[in-house]
DNA sequence: GTCTATAGTCGGATAGAC
DNA sequence: GTCTATCCGACTATAGAC
């Protein structure tokens, strides 16, 4: 390969990355639906046929915004999910179990509320829960299972439970309910609390809330 | 005023709310950009000229749409809110106060997830928490801020708290977001749970864990 | 790889007959 | 109040020059 077909591929590969950033933005804020390939192409800066030309069609770029998604988020709690699943193979004390719950929550509110690019993040995610397309597989499978479980493998230590069961998993799921809902509902949320936004010291606050009442699902049980 | 122009009228106001049922049904799945002023009439038995008729344009009937869904919603909670309210005015025993938020959640997840109907009034709201537009200060002003001032009240009766200040409201969101996860989530809960929809005695199982929560923070606080 | 130009479809709103 | 017919704008995808 010479350097003339190499510079080629790079700028290609750089219209396709700046193409998934565009998608995050705009698929996040407009959904698949009210998002026009116009928009998307003059976010990235790119030719209206760069799209079909790069990933096929429209929705062939929202897949690779999904998956590129997937890949963020996988790098931002890979370590932890490791330490956890590892952790639960063997006899997990509930005190340690505890400390596990509480990193994670608190990294789950600090990845969806924490950063401004986890916004886009964010809202695509939810759009494609409410009405799922072509994208929930490649979020399901790819990390919402895995971070589920994990959830739940520890609320079940916690609970004494050698199983994960469905009352298990109810638990997890009302604990991620505590941190969803700061998403799901954020203007109405910012509105009764009479906050413009969640700063710094904000998130904290709803941290340590959440910690509490995880600790709450620990004592309830002791 | 003659029986000729009365069943003129009445056939009108027939459309009409066939027309804002069909809203519910085609914004509730659609959203708002995804549905088309055609979906509308044909789900409605319309003509495609009644919208812009009766409503003035495709939004009118979007936020009538919104005001219809806070009538029904504020039809199935005045008496219980009102009851509530009214309780908060005086000194309410902390036990009473934790037999009303039982009450009040376990109608927060019967009207979100008990009724076929509620499916697309709930699908509705959510489209437009994520992107609020022109329905969002309905529903808002109209039944969310009552609904959160009445739990956040019963919460502070529970941490034996005078006033409702913002550590009293995260808590009563985090509440309401173990109920609210069950929609916002929905396809990603059922399929973690191997469960293809929410039946009647699933429902109390989910009821039975809220309530359980909620007297976790009452006796945290004990 | 990227561009312009365009084909083909579907959107919401309106005019005017009934 | 309801209908048909139609306007005009916006959409996605493609063809073909560079």
């Amino acid at each position: 390969m010479g350097a003339h077909v190499e510079s080629l591929q790079d700028r290609g590969e750089a219209t396709r990355q700046r193409l998934i950033d565009a998608a995050l933005a705009v698929f996040g804020e407009f959904g698949f639906d009210g998002a026009s390939t116009r928009m998307l192409a003059d976010q990235a800066g790119a030719n209206l046929a760069a799209i079909p030309y790069h990933f096929g069609s429209k929705e062939g770029l929202y897949r690779a915004a999904a998956q590129y998604i997937v890949e963020r988020i996988t790098d931002q709690t890979n370590a932890m999910l490791e330490e956890i699943e590892h952790a639960l193979l063997n006899a997990l004390p509930r005190a340690k179990a505890l400390g596990f719950l509480h990193k994670y929550t608190d990294t789950m509110v600090a990845i969806m509320l924490g950063s401004k690019e986890a916004d886009s993040w964010a809202a695509f995610i939810m759009k494609e829960q409410l009405q799922p397309g072509a994208a929930f597989e490649i979020l399901y499978n790819g990390m919402m299972r895995r971070i589920h479980e994990a959830g739940a493998g520890l609320v079940a230590v916690l609970l004494k439970q050698p199983q994960i069961d469905n009352r298990i998993r109810l638990r997890a799921i009302a604990i991620f309910g505590q941190i969803l809902i700061f998403r799901t509902s954020r203007h109405s949320v910012l509105r009764q609390l009479g906050w413009k936004e969640f700063s710094r010291d904000r998130l904290e606050l709803i941290q340590s809330i959440i910690r509490e009442n995880v600790d709450l699902v620990a004592t309830g049980s002791a």
